[in-house]
RNA sequence: GGAGGGGUGGCAGAGAGGUCUAACGCACCGCACUUGAAAUGCGGCGUGGGGAAACCCACCGUGAGUUCGAAUCUCACCCCCUCCGCCA
């Protein structure tokens, strides 16, 4: 959500940003019932003021005397409440079209309309070369038994899944791995947080109403959420924040359920794109400045880079375009490892900032040195997820015989050095 | 699943058709006293919108309704809490 005012007064930078995301909003209309709704509310004030002074004299008059302000006061009743009518049919347009208006994206945002036209803006490690035919995840899991799609899909259906053996032992290793990177840092607040929420979270972070035909739906009318990004947003929600608390950083758990509504021909081998999986997210909330957005962007992106070094995991990070960009999203980077068997980097961490415009759904505000309410500024980035980084860790630590190396980082949570058996 | 109790400013908590322009307190800010602090005293102090300002309007969980007038009465919904039952 932005702010009308700053719509009002920004009016060319907003229909800009717009079109760079490549979402058709019509600004105009919303300016011209927005003027509407000043005009309307202007009257309507009046019309309260005049009701005000007279509910006064009213209690002070005599009986005859009453009766006729009262008399009176029933006109103007007929007046306001056409005017309330009228209001309520002006706000209800106003509403729907403020949800549509996107965030204005970054100068740094490259022009472009979907994922192809993002650029890449780093790239780190050395590709893995290999002197045998390497194969790709899906057979490796299946060929070292260290997954099961087939009574995966038989027990959970279309792309269903069980890991198994060294599958299972290597996410609990992965989950260590992860979870002792960030205990490690005290800036860093531990969360598990729910994966079964109200719609007013999914509201206030961007994914409803948009995004309603992704998400599983319970018979109460919640939903399961794709992120803990989330739940960790609704924390704080409605709440005032201390300056000197800020910035709040969160490591947060939780299990993510996603329709993949729209993708069914995507990845349907394997467990690169489920229905069901788990993640480690980063989620800041800082003081509302520019300044403070982008430096702790850049150290989102940088924690999660780090582990992907740490697991010498080749990758490359890009910038995504403003077609690529959520309705929210000022800027965000996608960082994408290497897969051998696709011969490209596939997205593994997503890490994106907003200004204020969850916050300002969500209702988070701090007092600033001033005593004015601020709405914060909100971040996130993934720190890990389970299993897509399986995809890759098992592509690229592929050995001649058919098994795989475990990664030195892991050896320790693993135990050993070699994953699955050999043929 | 059954029964009951509640949602009022940052917190706590009165208010039960018309000085509610929402009490008292805590917290917070300013000043005084003090070497400094604590304590104490005095003053200020909700949020949003409109306006150059004076000032005006809205907001007591949400939405409808009754009324000249609703935090207060009526209805619906949402949320929270307690007890019983079931349960990892």
């Amino acid at each position: 959500m932005l702010d009308i005012k700053f719509i009002r007064e920004n009016k060319d930078i907003v229909i800009a940003g717009a079109k760079k995301k490549h979402i058709n909003v019509d600004i105009d209309a919303l300016l011209a019932l927005d003027d509407k709704r000043r005009t309307l509310q202007a009257s309507i004030d009046e019309a309260r003021a005049k009701q005000n002074a007279a509910s006064i004299a009213i209690a002070a008059a005599e009986n005859s005397e009453k009766r006729i302000i009262i008399g009176r006061m029933q006109t103007l009743k007929e007046t306001l409440k056409s005017d309330e009518e009228s209001m309520q049919e002006i706000m209800k347009q106003w509403r729907a079209l403020m949800v549509t208006v996107p965030n204005v994206p970054d100068m740094s945002v490259p022009d472009g309309e979907s994922e192809v036209d993002n650029k890449e803006v780093k790239k780190w490690g050395e590709l893995p070369k290999f002197d045998f035919e390497p194969k790709d995840h899906v057979e490796l899991l299946l060929a070292n038994d260290m997954a099961d799609y087939e009574r995966g899909s038989k027990v959970a259906g279309f792309r269903g899944y069980f890991l198994k053996n060294d599958g299972a032992r290597l996410v609990w290793a992965l989950n260590r791995f992860v979870e002792e990177r960030f205990m490690n840092r005290s800036d860093f607040i531990p969360m598990i947080a729910p994966s079964l929420v109200r719609k007013e979270p999914f509201m206030g972070t961007g994914y409803l109403p948009q995004s309603e035909e992704d998400l599983y739906k319970t018979q109460d009318s919640d939903y399961l959420t794709g992120t803990a990004e989330v739940p960790t947003m609704g924390y704080y929600m409605d709440e005032i924040l201390e300056e000197k608390d800020l910035p709040i950083k969160f490591f947060a758990f939780s299990p993510c359920f996603r329709r993949e509504a729209g993708s069914y021909g995507k990845d349907t081998k394997g467990i690169f794109r489920i229905h069901e999986f788990v993640k480690y997210e980063q989620v800041v909330l800082c003081e509302a400045s520019h300044e403070e957005s982008v430096k702790h962007h850049e150290e989102l992106t940088a924690n999660a880079e780090a582990l992907l070094q740490e697991l010498k995991l080749p990758y490359h990070v890009v910038i995504n375009c403003g077609g690529d960009l959520g309705l929210g999203q000022v800027k965000k980077y996608d960082i994408e490892v290497w897969l051998p068997s696709e011969k490209q980097y596939r997205e593994t961490h997503s890490s994106s900032y907003f200004h204020d415009f969850q916050s300002r759904r969500l209702n988070i505000r701090y007092r600033d040195e001033n005593g004015v309410l601020r709405y914060v500024h909100s971040l996130n980035n993934t720190a890990l997820a389970m299993p897509r980084i399986l995809t890759q860790i098992v592509e690229n630590y592929q050995r001649a015989d058919g098994t795989v190396s475990v990664p030195e980082a892991l050896q320790g949570y693993m135990g050993k050095d070699v994953m699955g058996k050999v043929q």
